[in-house]
DNA sequence: CTAATGATGAACT
DNA sequence: GTTCATCATTAGG
């Protein structure tokens, strides 16, 4: 963990890359939900795709934290995306979490999704803050209490491409995939 | 105050 | 491949 905190605090690039094969925790009231992290962005305040582009504003505040810090953002009037924070405390920048490999309570995870396919539990941003029960309050917090990241596996082979669902910055190559994985949200 | 925008997902064809 | 549901935040007047 210690390693993988300095890695976060490297730069959202860096931490993007590192983040992939960490399991992602929940601890809820009815018990644990995890899976593994399997696909990453990443994004900075020099990058016109962040939303920390603009400067700091009320919604973008969490990004600004220390590295290890949660935001939660609200998009498209429906979804929640979590990202974990990178880089120093007043520097705006994060790694989009955009899919797990569920691995615990994944009774508890159907149940949320309303589907029985264990590939569409939580291969999508929005489908895995579903997926493990992480609410908007959890924005600004720190990993480690109900939200936290326990040693996965390492990957073998890590794809380098471009990012999905932006308008601006489309040919950075800031996200990352766990090859021949079957549980990212893309090729 | 008003309007455009969006780091998406589900349901279509 | 396409459409659209749906709203908080933001920029602009």
């Amino acid at each position: 963990m210690d390693e993988l905190l300095l890695s976060l605090r490297s730069g959202s690039v860096v931490g993007a890359r590192a983040l992939l094969g960490w399991k992602l925790v929940h601890e809820t009231a009815a018990g644990r939900v995890s899976g593994y992290i399997v696909e990453t962005e990443a994004y900075d305040q020099t990058d016109p795709a962040s939303h920390s582009y603009k400067g700091l504003t009320k919604r973008n505040a969490a990004m600004y934290e220390t590295a290890g810090t949660i935001y939660v953002y609200f998009t498209y009037g429906m979804h929640y995306c979590l990202n974990i924070v990178t880089g120093a405390k007043g520097h705006g920048e994060a790694v989009l979490i955009r899919a797990l490999e569920p691995v615990e309570g994944i009774g508890a995870m159907m149940e949320r999704r309303q589907t029985i396919s264990k590939i569409q539990l939580a291969n999508g941003p929005a489908k895995l803050v579903q997926a493990l029960g992480i609410a908007s309050s959890q924005n600004g917090s720190l990993l480690g209490q109900k939200i936290h990241l326990e040693p996965g596996f390492i990957p073998e082979q890590i794809i380098q491409t471009t990012r999905i669902g932006i308008t601006k910055a489309q040919n950075q190559p800031y996200r990352f995939y766990i090859a021949d994985n079957s549980y990212i949200s893309a090729k």
